[in-house]
RNA sequence: GCCGCGGUGGUGGAAUGGUAUACACGUUGGACUUAAAAUCCAAUGGCGCAAGUCUUGUGGGUUCGACUCCCACCCGCGGCACCA
C-alpha cells in the first residue's frame, strides 16, 4: 500500500463528486431530510466559525443520506450588507462587484471542505430575483397593517451612519462596529413584531426541538407580563402589582412623557425644564450606567383611586419612555427602585403587604414578595393575589383601569440609510402621501450608480434619476423612499426560497414547501438566538397568516453549534492575534482530518473550546491507521466475537450522530480501529462497515479505499448497516461484585446464567477477595441487578 | 439582580442511579535506526514497595450504591437588565 497523502486524493476525489453530480438534489424523490447551516455573509474569507458550522453539518447530512434519505443540503449567500460598502469604499470597488467576486472566491473554499452542499438550489441575496420577494413581502405587511412609518427615536450609530433595531444593540453599543449607540429622531419603517409575540412565545412543551436556553431567551426577550392599566386623574400607568396601589404614594414620569408639560407648576417650570433636557442629553449608556436616581416634582398631585390621597407627580429618568405608558405609581415599600428614589427625596412610604421578610428588614429595604394585606381598607387581610384579582375587577368596574399584558418585545425597525440591501418599495408623492410600488412594477431595482460614502443620509437619494420617479397613483412627480431594508429581512425567509430560488411568479412554491418544510434540523449560532431565529419565527406565523405555509415552526429541530476559541482560550480575532486559517489547515492535515477533528475535539453541540492544532495529529494518525490496515484485508469469515464488537459499533455511533454527539461518535470508531489493528487478518464486512462508518467524517479517504477494494460506484450511496440484533448480546458478560458499594472483584459468567441469581450470589461469595472482606462481617442483603452488578451488604457481628 | 449552561487526570473530554477517568493529546520507558523523525509496543488520577486507600467545585441529604437525584453555598461562561 502506498503512503496516505490527503493532498493526492482529496482533490481527485472532489473532482469526481463533481463529475458524477453526486450530490445534486432531486427534490421529487420520496423520503426527504432538509438539512440546513445557517448562510455566509460572502466576506471573501471562509473562517473556521463557517467551516465548524457547515462541516458538522455535513457530517449529519451525509449520515441521513446513508440512512437512506434524500437529504436537501442546500447552501447560498447573505449578500447584502455593510461590509460590502466599507469594502468597497476602502478599495475603490463597487459593492456588487465585491461581492460577487467573493461569492466565487467562497465556493471555491468550500469546495476543500468536502461537503456535500451543493449550489444548484443556491440563493444569492443580493439580486433583484431574490430582493423582490423581500419587497413583496413588505408589501404583503403593509397590507396586514403589519408595517408602519413611525418618526421615533432610534438607535443610531455614528460609525456606520445607520439605525439599528434592539437585538443589534450589544451592551450599548452596535453590534457590528462596537461604537457607543446613541439616540436619533429618525423616520423609519417598521414591522409590527409585538402582534405575534403572543405567538412567538414557547409553550413549556414545544412541538419543535428547539434549545432549551434559545427558548429561554426568546421568551425572556418577549418579555410578557400581566398586569393593569389604572388611571389617576387622567395619567394613566401600567402596573403589575394593583394590589399595592394604597402604596402608591407618588407618580414618577419619563422626562418624555407627552402630558409631562402640562402638569408643570410655574414654581417648579425652571427646575423640571432643566431637568428635562438634561436627560433628553444623556445617552442611553449614560442613563443606564448611572443608576444613582434622580428626578424634581412637577408641582402637580393626582388623586389615588383607592386611597383617595392627593399624591405628587414627579418625572424621573429611571421611568423608561418605551415600556408600559411611560409612566409608573411608585409604591416605595414594594418596589426596591421607588424605595431607593422616596428615600432619596424624603416621599411617604406605606406598607401595604406583609410579607415572611418583613420583621428584621422593613425599615432598609423594600418587600416585594406576596403576603397579606394591610393598610389597603376594606382588602386587609387578604392575600396579595386575591386582593390583586379583586382590586382590577374595582378598577375595571368603575372605568378606573383595564387588565393589560406588556411586552418587553419592541417593534422591528427595518429601515437602514446605507446603499447595500432591498430598496424600499414605497414612493413619496406630494399629493397622494405615502404610495406603495405596485406589486407588478417589482423588483424595485438597486441603481448602481450611487454615492455610497456615508454622510448620515442614505446614499440612494444621491441618484436623481432613480430617486426621481411618477407617482403611480397621480402620475405626478414623486419621490422613492431612499431607505434599505435590514438585511435580517433577507435571512428571515431564505430556507423557504431555497426550494425554488429560480420561480419568478411566487415568493416561494407553495406545493413542493408542503412537501420539503419544515426543515428538519437547522445548524447555527446561538448569537442568533434574538435576532434572526426569532425573525425567521415571525416570518414563518406571518407566511401560515397568509396562506403561504400551514406550518407554525420552520424547523423541526435546532442545533446550536459551539465556538472554536483561538488556541490561548479566547475567542478568535484579529486584534489578539489567535485566528487560525481551515485552509492552512487542510493543507497540513487534509480536509478529512481536519474534520474529523472538529467533529471530536469537543462535544458539537452548545461547547466552546480552544482550537488547538498540533493536536490534529490525533486523527490524522487515526486515517492512517486506516488507510494502512488496508494490507490486513483478506478474504476471511469474521468470528462471533468480531460480529458483537462490529454490532456495537454500528448501534453506537448511528446514534451519536443523530444526537449530534460527534465526539463519541468518533471515539467508538477509534476504539474500534484499536480492536481491528491488533488482528492478524481483518475481513473485507469488517473493513467496509468501518468504511462506510467513517464515510460521513471522513468522505475522501473512505471513497478512495472504496475504490482501492474495488468497490461499485460510491461510498457515500451505500446503505448504512443495519444491525443484527442477535450481536448486540455478548456471551459472556462481567458481573461487578461490590461489598457495602465497594468494588470488590468481577466475575465473567455465561450470558445464560444472567438471570439466576442464585448461581451469581455463590460465585461472589466463593471470590476470595470478597471472602477476605466479608470475614469478620455478616451478609445481611444481597442486591443483584441482572447483567450488571451484585451487592453485599453487611453488618458487624 | 434575573434567566440559562457548566465545574471530572498535566490537557481536550467519556460515563440510561450500577467497575469514575472511555477516546484522544501530552509525558515516560522500550523496540526499530549509525542517529533523529515517523511508526510499533507498554505505562500513565493521587498517596503507597504492596495489600490497600483517597479522588468528579464545597458542605449536607436521599439510596444497598450518587459525577448523575434533592437542599444550601462557592466559582466560571453566555444572555437580559431601572421592563414597574
Amino acid at each position: 500500500m502506498k503512503k496516505y497523502i490527503p493532498a493526492e486524493i482529496e482533490a481527485k476525489i472532489q473532482g469526481k463528486w463533481v463529475k458524477e453530480e453526486l450530490y445534486k438534489t432531486d427534490l421529487t424523490k420520496p423520503k426527504k431530510f432538509y438539512v440546513l447551516a445557517e448562510y455566509a455573509y460572502p466576506s471573501g474569507n471562509l473562517h473556521m466559525g463557517h467551516w465548524f458550522t457547515f462541516a458538522g453539518a455535513d457530517i449529519y447530512a451525509r449520515f441521513k443520506r446513508l440512512q437512506g434519505f434524500n437529504v436537501f443540503f442546500p447552501n447560498g449567500f447573505d449578500a447584502f450588507g455593510l461590509p460590502a460598502e466599507n469594502a468597497a469604499i476602502k478599495n475603490k470597488i463597487h459593492p456588487e462587484d465585491w461581492t460577487l467576486a467573493n461569492v466565487e472566491k467562497m465556493k471555491e473554499q468550500f469546495g476543500t471542505m468536502g461537503a456535500s452542499f451543493t449550489f444548484d438550489h443556491e440563493v444569492i441575496t443580493c439580486l433583484p430575483e431574490y430582493y423582490k420577494w423581500n419587497q413583496w413581502i413588505f408589501l404583503q405587511m403593509l397590507k396586514k397593517d403589519l408595517a408602519y412609518q413611525k418618526k421615533s427615536l432610534s438607535n443610531w450609530c455614528e460609525q456606520c451612519q445607520t439605525v439599528l433595531a434592539n437585538e443589534g444593540v450589544e451592551a450599548g453599543a452596535c453590534w457590528r462596529c462596537g461604537t457607543e449607540v446613541v439616540q436619533k429622531e429618525v423616520e423609519q419603517w417598521f414591522f409590527k413584531i409585538t402582534d405575534y409575540a403572543e405567538k412567538l412565545l414557547w409553550k413549556e412543551t414545544p412541538s419543535v426541538d428547539w434549545p432549551q436556553s434559545l427558548r429561554d431567551a426568546q421568551n425572556n426577550w418577549i418579555g410578557k407580563s400581566e398586569g393593569a392599566l389604572i388611571k389617576f386623574n387622567d395619567l394613566e400607568v401600567f402596573t403589575t402589582r394593583p394590589d399595592t396601589i394604597f402604596g402608591a404614594t407618588f407618580l414618577v414620569l419619563s422626562p418624555e412623557h407627552p402630558k409631562l408639560k402640562d402638569l408643570i407648576s410655574k414654581q417648579q417650570e425652571d427646575e423640571v425644564l432643566k431637568y428635562i433636557q438634561i436627560a433628553g442629553t444623556k445617552s442611553e449608556l449614560e442613563r443606564k450606567e448611572n443608576k444613582e436616581k434622580t428626578g424634581v416634582f412637577t408641582g402637580s398631585y393626582v388623586k389615588n383611586p383607592l386611597s383617595e390621597k392627593d399624591i405628587p407627580v414627579w418625572v424621573a429618568d429611571y421611568v423608561l419612555t418605551g415600556y408600559g405608558t411611560g409612566a409608573i405609581m411608585a409604591v416605595p415599600a414594594h418596589d426596591e427602585r421607588d424605595f431607593e428614589f422616596a428615600k432619596k427625596f424624603g416621599l411617604e412610604i406605606v406598607r401595604v403587604v406583609k410579607t415572611d421578610e418583613d420583621e428584621s428588614e422593613k425599615e432598609e429595604k423594600a418587600t416585594t414578595g406576596e403576603g397579606i394585606m394591610v393598610n389597603s381598607g376594606q382588602y386587609n387581610g387578604l392575600s396579595s393575589s386575591e386582593a390583586r384579582e379583586k382590586i382590577t375587577n374595582y378598577l375595571v368596574e368603575h372605568h378606573l383601569g383595564s387588565i393589560k399584558v406588556q411586552y418587553h418585545l419592541h417593534d422591528w425597525s427595518i429601515s437602514r440609510q446605507r446603499y447595500w440591501g432591498t430598496p424600499i418599495p414605497i414612493i413619496y408623492c406630494p399629493d397622494c402621501g405615502v404610495v406603495p410600488v405596485p406589486e407588478e412594477d417589482l423588483p424595485v431595482k438597486l441603481p448602481r450608480d450611487v454615492d455610497y460614502t456615508p454622510k448620515g443620509k442614505s446614499p440612494l437619494a444621491s441618484n436623481e434619476e432613480w430617486i426621481n420617479v411618477k407617482c403611480p397613483k397621480c402620475k405626478g412627480e414623486a419621490k422613492r423612499d431612499a431607505d434599505t431594508m435590514d438585511t435580517f429581512v433577507d435571512s428571515s425567509w431564505y430556507f423557504f426560497r431555497y426550494l425554488s430560488p429560480d420561480l419568478e411568479n411566487k415568493v416561494f412554491d407553495i406545493d413542493l414547501a408542503k412537501k420539503i418544510m419544515p426543515v428538519n434540523t437547522y445548524f447555527g449560532g446561538a448569537e442568533h438566538n434574538l435576532g434572526h431565529t426569532l425573525y425567521s419565527r415571525f416570518f414563518t406565523k406571518f407566511f401560515k397568516d397568509l396562506g403561504l405555509t400551514d406550518l407554525d415552526e420552520y424547523a423541526q429541530r435546532r442545533v446550536n453549534h459551539g465556538i472554536v476559541l483561538g488556541p490561548d482560550g479566547n475567542k478568535m480575532s484579529k486584534s489578539k492575534g489567535n485566528v487560525v486559517n481551515p485552509d492552512e489547515e487542510v493543507k497540513k492535515y487534509g480536509a478529512d482530518a481536519v474534520r474529523i477533528h472538529v467533529a471530536f475535539f469537543m462535544p458539537y453541540e452548545g461547547s466552546s473550546g480552544p482550537w488547538i492544532s498540533e493536536r490534529i495529529w490525533g486523527p490524522f494518525r487515526f486515517l492512517e491507521r486506516v488507510w494502512n490496515l488496508f494490507d490486513k484485508v483478506s478474504d476471511i469469515e469474521p468470528t462471533k466475537q468480531d460480529l458483537i464488537m462490529l454490532n456495537k459499533i454500528v448501534k453506537k455511533t448511528g446514534e451519536d450522530i443523530d444526537g449530534i454527539r460527534f465526539n463519541t461518535a468518533v471515539a467508538a470508531l477509534m476504539e474500534w480501529l484499536n480492536y481491528l489493528s491488533h488482528k492478524e487478518k481483518v475481513s473485507q464486512y469488517e473493513y467496509k462497515t468501518l468504511l462506510i462508518l467513517l464515510a460521513p467524517f471522513a468522505p475522501h479517504i473512505t471513497e478512495e479505499l472504496w475504490e482501492l477494494l474495488g468497490q461499485e460506484g460510491s461510498i457515500h450511496n451505500q446503505p448504512w448497516p443495519q444491525i443484527e440484533e442477535k450481536y448486540l448480546q455478548d456471551e459472556k458478560i462481567t458481573i461487578v461484585v461490590q461489598v457495602d458499594g465497594k468494588v470488590r472483584d468481577n466475575l465473567l459468567i455465561e450470558s445464560d446464567l444472567v438471570n439466576s441469581q442464585p448461581d451469581i450470589e455463590k460465585l461472589a461469595l466463593n471470590s476470595p477477595r470478597v471472602q477476605k472482606c466479608i470475614d469478620s462481617v455478616t451478609v445481611v442483603k444481597v442486591i443483584y441487578v441482572p447483567g450488571k452488578i451484585i451487592n453485599l451488604v453487611t453488618t458487624k457481628n
